[in-house]
DNA sequence: GCCAACGTTGGC
DNA sequence: GCCAACGTTGGC
């Protein structure tokens, strides 16, 4: 099993938007940048995701989804209302992905990013690398221990 | 293929 | 709100 990060902002959709969800479930959409779907499209069934709110008081990892439903074209591309609308898209040949996520767990305090950027073993960590902007990243399994010890969870 | 201009991300 | 870093676009 992989491990993923990936990012939103809790003003638009947040972990707590995840747990009210119908069946506590909801697709990824809107991803436009090629790197990030091609990291989604590598995900499998089973696969568990942070969760980490971005561009907001207290940036860090909230909590832990998982993959329900493996990558398949982004209807949002082909949505003219939808401000994710891609024109250059085509249904036979579409760009963007999404997966399913489900809702696993809400940490009991966010894992903040400052507190992320302290610990030695995190150093290499993608998304603390100067000017990262990537919204989905892989996770290596010894990065995913190490912030569920910090978030007080056992693995 | 180069690269300047532009739009976006996201921490602060 | 500021601004650095980055990806994309489009003229040449």
């Amino acid at each position: 099993m992989n491990h993923w990060l990936m990012k939103s902002e809790p003003s638009v959709f947040g972990i707590d938007d995840l747990a009210r969800a119908p069946r506590r479930r909801t697709l990824w959409d809107g991803v436009r940048n090629y790197q990030a779907r091609n990291f989604m499209r590598d995900m499998r069934l089973g696969d568990e995701v942070f969760f980490y709110h971005s561009n907001c008081a207290e940036p860090g990892i909230a909590g832990v989804m998982r993959v329900v439903r493996e990558a398949y074209p982004d209807p949002t591309q082909f949505d003219k209302n939808d401000p994710h609308f891609d024109p250059r898209s085509k249904p036979d040949d579409p760009r963007w992905s999404v997966v399913d996520l489900e809702f696993v767990k809400k940490f009991d305090a966010v894992v903040a990013l400052s507190k992320l950027r302290e610990v030695d073993a995190l150093e290499t960590m993608r998304i603390l690398q100067r000017g990262n902007r990537l919204s989905v990243t892989p996770v290596s399994n010894k990065h995913w221990k190490k912030i569920c010890s910090l978030a007080g969870e056992k693995t």
